[in-house]
DNA sequence: TAGGCTTATGTTAGCGCTGCCATCATCATC
DNA sequence: GATGATGATGGCAGCGCTAACATAAGCCTA
């Protein structure tokens, strides 16, 4: 270790009092609305606590009435170009920032979309965000994003919390939720995608694949490569319903493709999906099942971890063991040996949601609400 | 490639128009309150479209003043055991969940902090976001999260958007920003965090380490271990200010520690940061400075698809050629070799941030709003 | 030139909530 | 028993904006 760079940390009280934002900085601002100041006769002082500029004070710059402010803004080709070119300068002079909360309120409709993710940190999560955004910031919605950390009941919570802001939209990952939450968003009457997996009863929409089928074709997959004594290891926690679908899918292919062979499952629990556990996820599947020769992971990562583990260990990929993974993250093409895995759409699940309710939002038809987007087995040189 | 997925798309117009949401679900809904059809003798009909459950329904439900539901939910110490739970019965029965806009703008808080990132998907800003939503999520506030795509215009229209939301805190990864963005926040007046780098000239508080003084400890690193021809690789887009400061910092570095040594720099551009680049960014530096013993990556990610590509093609490292990231990701240390690299406190920027922001939020009076949370240079195998 | 149509702007009344104050009952204090 | 302090609740107005209607001016048609 070299090279150590300062650190200063120290927060909580101390004595130096909050400052820095009152520079009143450049030229253009401040309009002469001397609200906010207990001004004397009226009949009870105001309650405008921050004196920022509203649309009534750019209507009187501009010498046209509020509502003529408001059309510029949300309609301008109702509006004169003479008109519109004053209250374009106007807003420009006052510095004026149009309060959302109270459109959103006068209007009924909040220009935003809501999405419930396990955990912002997963790369696939953010792909899907990533595509959702692509779609939904050009027509001028933005993303409110909560995150679960694969809690149920955090979940409930974060639904109802998001409800508040009422969005025109909601973008949740998984299919299986809370009574309380499903009821929750089918009271909200707004428009739901339910994303990552597929199921016979949605909220309102789905956008997804069948993460059993996927497994089902990995196994067969196993079957057609001659494998005899797969072993599936992930990490299975309560509230990740897509690694349990993956696993209960092991177990039935098993049962089906291979009849008399015992079901071998290793679980870390619930350790954080990252190449550590992988590593310790290889280790315990080599000592508890030695007998295995293909290897499967819940995900790509723990497979990476795998692999990396078997080249410092010189264990020979596919010759000792094989090895696969799921979600065909890009490492997997750059392993060495290349990782054989399910490719799935993530961020492909986000843009589909984000048009379906985008649709939705903005009342266009919508012709099918249950979207199977599929999966594919990618065969490399791991297995 | 073995199963391929069902896939079922089409969007857009079709025949079958919206449905599902209007389920009317179970029986714990609905108020007689019949507002929003024409009820008839009013001076003109009433507003409300959709016909959502109010503080107003849920005080004539609980048989109290809309005021003491208010308070029920925002300062329930301040009522009466008795009125408290039947309030809290009303709200369940009625299924009310609050109208945060109208909270809102009433209160002149909206409980929310806008962040603001080059992009969602890269792991850094991950992990930073993380440590945000970890720290604000407990205090009641919600993240706003918009990305810039690393384009500084981009930026800029997207501030203005997010201050319409009137947040209560502003975190902003870079300390480079358009004098109109720097405007837009300065005259917003709400506490800002900017993340990532450092300045002498904040808008608000900085947390974060210094870029530049990260690179010359790396090199320096270099001088020790006894390298003689240091190459810099990476993308260094126009919008991403952290990897051209890096990026100055390695040439002025060079300059004074290696005297007469040519400056060697790699650029992929625009790429993104993937393992991809990172071979191609190899590749480039094999052909054109074959000199190089140590190719210094801008980026972790660079350095690991380096690093295998080199497995692939038997090149040795260190050996060959010794081989530096940034960044200190997971799969730094289970790359074979491992990787040396700098370790950058993603994380902690984000609850250091958050923390700060909640005391400014607070009005909790801060010691220290510029902080240096350093860096360390993690020497491995790789050099 | 009256009547209708179109276009541009203004007026009014809230959207659902909370800040501020007023009110009223209860209790301790002198 | 009058006084003030305390606790619990209600009334009113208004946050900043927009939907819905009203109005005014210009234009066309018969």
């Amino acid at each position: 270790m070299t090279g150590e760079g300062r650190a200063a940390l120290a927060l909580d009280d101390g004595g130096v009092t909050d400052a820095g934002a009152g520079l009143e900085g450049g030229a253009s601002s401040s309009v002469g609305v001397g609200v906010g100041v207990g001004v004397g006769s009226g009949p009870r002082q105001t309650r405008r606590s921050t004196n920022t500029v509203t649309l009534t004070d750019v209507a009187q710059h501009a010498r046209v009435s509020p509502q003529t402010v408001s059309r510029s803004i949300r309609s301008p080709e109702l509006v004169s170009e003479f008109t519109l070119e004053r209250v374009r300068n106007s807003i420009a002079e006052t510095g004026y920032v149009p309060n959302l909360a109270a459109s959103n309120l006068a209007s009924n409709r909040s220009m935003t979309v809501a999405a419930v993710i396990p955990a912002v940190s997963a790369s696939v999560f953010a792909d899907a965000l990533h595509g959702l955004e692509e779609v939904l910031s050009p027509a001028g919605y933005q993303l409110f994003i909560g995150s679960t950390d694969y809690r149920p009941s955090h979940e409930e919570e974060l639904v109802r919390a998001l409800l508040g802001r009422r969005p025109d939209g909601i973008f949740i990952v998984g299919t299986k939720h809370s009574p309380n939450t499903t009821h929750l968003l089918r009271e909200s009457r707004v428009p739901v995608v339910e994303a990552w997996d597929l199921t016979d009863d949605p909220i309102d929409s789905v956008v997804g694949f069948s993460n059993r089928d996927a497994i089902s074709a990995l196994v067969q997959f196993a079957v057609t490569r001659g494998y005899a004594h797969p072993t599936f290891a992930g990490s299975f926690q309560t509230g990740d319903f897509r690694a349990i679908a993956r696993r209960g899918a092991f177990e039935d292919s098993v049962r089906e493709l291979y009849p008399g062979e015992p079901i071998r499952v290793v679980d870390s629990g619930t350790a954080t999906v990252d190449f550590e556990t992988g590593r310790r996820l290889l280790d315990e599947t080599l000592t508890t099942y030695p007998e295995t020769d293909v290897l499967m992971f819940a995900s790509d990562v723990f497979a990476a971890g795998a692999v990396l583990e078997c080249a410092r260990r010189g264990i020979r990929i596919p010759g000792d063991i094989a090895i696969t993974g799921f979600g065909d993250f890009e490492i997997s093409r750059h392993l060495v040996p290349t990782l054989t895995t399910v490719a799935v759409p993530n961020r492909q699940i986000g843009t589909i949601a984000g048009e379906l309710l985008l649709a939705r939002m903005t009342h266009r038809p919508v012709e099918n609400s249950e979207l199977d987007l599929g999966f594919s087995v990618v065969a490399r040189e791991s297995a």
